[in-house]
DNA sequence: GATTAGAACC
């Protein structure tokens, strides 16, 4: 069965579909009748049209899938071109579908690939070496294994070029070792491994992300003087850690000299810029850059659409910013399923449902392809003007594709609708449906046992979501519940059983529970002893 | 003809 995660995904990526779908066409054209008779070379004679697709073929298509982050078709692939077509997959493919599972976060299966590929007698080049270096420093950041597989690709006679150090060093810095980075450097510079941009820019940006601008400066002058000067992608860092400190009079000093320094803004640029002036309420000034942007000859792509659509709502403006959606086509803007997302969701804040209701309507007759979140912000928005059986209606529509976030704001509604029956099924129909609760959820389920008197399985509800760990927040709201319904003795036993596990207790929950404790007025007697022994367990002070 | 590195919105 195909997980809701899944099928969200593939909601997600059906944009991209349409690339594949082009790419396959082309690499079909090469493909003849597949026929398991004959011989298995897949090397077609000189001079013939290939009967059989080459690991070029396959790697395409592989690469068109990886991007579009579809890994199990990849793999599938990968299959194929190993048993039906006995066609031994090269470096090329072994790389790309190492790179796939390492981007997918899929580290076990990236290394097994890998293994695999050397115990087929494949010898890897730079770029497979690269690949693992990319997973130990980047994904999984461990920097010894990638300093391992660097140590062990050069006894292996394979030289790490500028893409291997400069993936090491991306790494470090995303782990804020900026320092240990600046080694790698060094190092580089002593094998006479040449630095490029891609090489300086992830310090560049390590740098802003510390606040170390005077620092980010510094490097982005150095790195012209030394002929490796910065581009756009590096312009782009330096001017992202600009607006964040609002210095927009440099941001401008910047683009003023580009021309001059040798790199052209593009859409990125102007994107970020924008972005800072409507965040800092220079909404007027943000539209001129869109005007600035359009004399260039550049258009503004779905990214800068949010961003001015996200301004106008920030500004009480989402009627206007629905409006402008409704006529993107004329506006020759593409709109995509995000931008109206951005707008659905301040309508929905604002109370706006039919306006909504209105967009989602103008997205299916676009064609646009909604995702889970379309559907979470249509029922939330809906649930919210009290109409809980339209909800329910589009909710059980086909083609709606549920989401952790569209089952717990219906469980939650329907809760404080007093409709509990409904929020009990709902919630075993998630789990039904492998759709994982999450600390919300639970959060929502306790509140509605609790207000049921159901402590018991209230208990049993939080026990459960330490399958996904422990949340002191909902603790809190557990034991808050367990203190107005005067279940004492079940708070200190769940105490107790908390402690043992050794779940860390932090002063939020203590303060709750005490401002709980107090509001009940639990200050007599038999009340007051158990409340202080309560107490000095969490403290520790018997 | 294919493989490895960096930037913006929700």
């Amino acid at each position: 069965m195909v997980s809701h995660d899944a099928r969200w995904r593939q909601r997600e990526t059906s944009a991209s579909r349409n690339d594949i779908v082009i790419k396959f066409s082309e690499v079909v054209k090469n493909f003849s009748k597949k026929d398991p008779s004959s011989s298995s070379s897949c090397v077609p004679e000189v001079g013939a049209r290939p009967r059989w697709p080459h690991p070029f073929d396959y790697n395409s298509l592989m690469k068109a899938f990886s991007h579009a982050g579809e890994v199990e078709e990849v793999l599938r692939l990968f299959r194929e071109m190993k048993e039906d077509f006995h066609c031994g997959p090269d470096v090329v493919c072994y790389t790309s579908v190492v790179d796939s599972l390492a981007t997918a976060n899929r580290p076990e299966e990236a290394v097994a690939v890998f293994e695999e590929m050397v115990s087929a007698g494949v010898i890897p080049d730079t770029a497979a070496y690269t690949v693992l270096v990319k997973l130990y420093s980047c994904h999984l950041k461990r920097f010894d294994s990638a300093y391992e597989v660097i140590r062990w690709m050069t006894k292996c006679g394979c030289v790490p070029d500028v893409i291997t150090y400069s993936t090491l060093i991306a790494g470090l810095c995303w782990a804020d070792r900026v320092e240990e980075a600046l080694g790698v450097l060094d190092q580089m510079l002593e094998e006479e491994c040449r630095p490029n941009v891609h090489t300086y820019t992830p310090i560049v940006q390590a740098y802003c992300s510390r606040g170390r601008i005077e620092e980010a400066r510094r490097l982005v002058d150095a790195m012209d003087a030394i002929g490796c000067p910065p581009n756009t992608v590096t312009y782009n860092v330096l001017i992202q850690a600009l607006r964040k400190i609002r210095a927009f009079d440099e941001v401008e000093k910047l683009l003023k000299h580009s021309d001059a320094k040798g790199w052209k803004p593009d859409v990125v640029t102007y994107s970020i810029y924008m972005d800072g002036l409507c965040e800092f309420g220079r909404a007027d000034k943000a539209w001129e850059q869109l005007q600035v942007m359009l004399g260039k000859g550049l258009r503004p792509n779905a990214v800068t659409v949010n961003i001015l659509l996200d301004c106008l709502c920030r500004g009480s403006k989402a009627p206007e910013a629905k409006r402008l959606l409704e006529r993107s086509a004329e506006l020759e803007w593409d709109a995509d399923v995000v931008n109206y997302n951005t707008v659905m969701s301040r309508l929905r804040d604002a109370g706006k449902w039919l306006s909504v209701l209105k967009l989602f309507s103008d997205m299916i007759k676009k064609g646009i392809a909604t995702n889970s979140r379309t559907f979470s912000i249509v029922i939330h928005s809906l649930c919210k003007a009290g109409k809980l059986d339209w909800a329910k209606c589009i909710f059980n529509s086909r083609g709606f594709v549920a989401n952790i976030v569209t089952y717990t704001t219906l469980i939650h509604y329907f809760h404080v609708a007093g409709k509990v029956d409904e929020a009990h099924a709902l919630f075993y129909e998630m789990v039904e449906e492998n759709v994982v609760p999450n600390q919300i959820t639970y959060g929502v389920m306790v509140k509605c046992l609790c207000r049921e008197r159901k402590f018991l399985e209230a208990i049993g509800c939080f026990y459960r979501s330490l399958e996904d760990g422990f949340s002191p927040n909902l603790f809190a709201c557990l034991t808050y519940w367990l203190v107005r319904g005067k279940r004492l003795m079940e708070i200190l036993s769940l105490l107790q059983w908390i402690l043992r596990q050794g779940y860390i207790i932090d002063f939020c929950v203590v303060r709750g529970l005490i401002n709980a404790f107090c509001r009940e007025g639990c200050c007599q007697s038999r009340e007051i002893y158990i409340l202080s022994h309560v107490l000095d367990k969490i403290l520790g002070t018997r």
